[in-house]
This record gives C-alpha cells, structure tokens and sequence, in this order.
DNA sequence: AATGTTATTGCAAATGATTTTCAATTGCAA
DNA sequence: TTGCAATTGAAAATCATTTGCAATAACATT
C-alpha cells in the first residue's frame, strides 16, 4: 500500500482499501464498514467515509452515484466502464462504451470546455425484470 | 395548468410550475423556494420539495444530479440534451450528443437491458476556468 | 352561494447520509 | 525511546429531504 504517501499507513486503512480491492462489485459505505467491522470489531463509519473521501482523491476508488441517494464505491484503475442500472430489481451492470472518445471531442468543441471526465448512466430494466413484467 | 389531472391545482402550484418554466437554467429546492417566497411570502419548503416530486413523477421537470450533494430541477420536454459541469467555477453548459441512440443500442445488445434513458455528464474546465489556471 | 369531503399546506420534528469536533491513541521520524 | 503530528472512535452537527399532524383550501355536490 504504498500509493498512500504523505499519509499514515494504518491499520484500518489497509484494511479498508484492501476490502474494496477483493471484493468485486460496488459497495457504499455502510456495506464496507460491515465488512471492515466483521474482521476487526472496532472500526468506526468514521474511519470509512473519512478513508473512502483519501482514496477517492488519492485516484484509488471511484465514487459512482446511481439511482440512490448515497454514494457507491469501486477500485479505479481498470478498464474505463460505465452503468445501467435496472428499475425493477437495482441491479447494475457494467459495460464498455466505444463511443466516450468521440463524444468528449464533440461535447469539448460545442462548449469550449476541457473535458477531463465523461460518465454515461443507463437506466432501464435487466432480462429478468423485462419478462417478469411482460414488456414493460 | 391542466396536466394536474386529479390532483388539486393550487395557488402554490400554479406558482411554483410557473418559475420552474420562466427561469431558465436548473433550480435547486432551495432556489426556487426563495424565488417563490418573494411572490408569496408564505410557501413553505415542504410544498416545494412536495411539489418538485410531483412534477416529476407527472414528467413535467427532469431532475439533474450534478457534482453537489442537492439535486437541480428544470422543465422537461424541450430537446433532449446533455451537461457540462466546470470543477473551477460549478458553470453547467448544455449539449445535444449525437451518440445516444447507437450507444443505446450498443449497450442494449452489450447487457441485454431494455434501456429507457441515457445520461450523459461529462466534467472538466470551462474556457475561462482553463486560462485562469493555464492549461489545468 | 353554502356545504362536505379530502387533498394540500405549513410547521416542526424525524430521517438518512455524511461530516465535524475533540480528546485519546497511534504511526513514524528522529 | 521519545515527541509530535496524523489518525481514530464516539457523539454531536450538518445538510438535504421527508413525514406527521392539525388547520386550510379546492372543488364536486347540493
Ligand atoms: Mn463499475
Ligand atoms: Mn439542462
Ligand atoms: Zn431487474
Ligand atoms: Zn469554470
């Protein structure tokens, strides 16, 4: 864990982060400390959202803001994805859109912007939920 | 005022569906409540919070969630369009993305989800943002 | 126009997510 | 070791939004 430099390297850290990065999926807050508490019983939510908030600007975690109202988190570092999102049951899942680089260029010369971030969200309903509701 | 359809058209309503569409730009809550407040001295908070889900569950305003905590509002029904937001100054711009439908389609084959709507947010620096710092 | 039924309102209190305060603890450089 | 600043846990604070409830207003019906 060395990418955490200037700051300490402690145990509820390296436990946090090491959490974030076995555990597949995207995890809020609540989720994580429930993890973190059942290894060592006296972590604190403190310590999560304070740990979350470093890694986040350390560039270690993403923050993704779905249909709920807080906030979920996964490791950064992969294969830029985005999300669809179902209506019916909440399920996510992730997909790799060909189309970002194009848009940036589009959207930077519309606007004047410099664009560092393009995030695309989907929402919808999942295989599952479509049959179950019979076509939407 | 006749999408209100069996639901009461009221004073505060009226008001509040009005600036909504007169003021461009997005709302947040607390906006449009001062905004309301100095036409009608005694609307309350809750009335606009009640009334803003109403009016989106009627389609009547979008919610837009941009980088703050707090959700921003503005009317629904014009063209479809897509948000800038500066991390230097909080500017949003506006843009049409010419994209959506194929990446529609693309993530639709991708995931196997019945997509409804698509969001696009990108983040960045305006062009005065950008001269301020010099090149980010 | 007067009435009765209900939806709507304002206010205050409640909620949920996240942040902050502060005294006690811990990591780590010397 | 020692010293000290960074970090922690617990509780309180904050921020956005929702809810409970009694009073009020909309509007269909006399
Ligand atoms: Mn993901
Ligand atoms: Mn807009
Ligand atoms: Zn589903
Ligand atoms: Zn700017």
């Amino acid at each position: 864990m060395q990418e955490l430099k200037g700051q300490r390297v402690t145990n509820q850290r390296r436990l946090l982060l090491d959490l974030i990065r076995r555990v597949e999926g995207h995890l809020d807050a609540d989720e994580l400390y429930r993890l973190a508490k059942a290894r060592d019983p006296h972590v604190s939510l403190s310590t999560v959202y304070r740990s979350l908030r470093l890694f986040k600007e350390l560039g270690l975690v993403e923050e993704r803001h779905f249909i709920e109202e807080h906030h979920h988190y996964e490791v950064k570092g992969g294969i830029e994805h985005h999300h669809v999102v179902c209506h019916g049951c909440g399920k996510v899942m992730e997909f790799e859109c060909p189309f970002v680089e194009r848009m940036k260029k589009d959207a930077s010369n519309k606007t004047g912007f410099h664009i560092l971030g393009v995030e695309v969200s989907m929402e919808g309903y999942c295989d599952r939920c479509q049959e179950r509701i019979e076509g939407v």
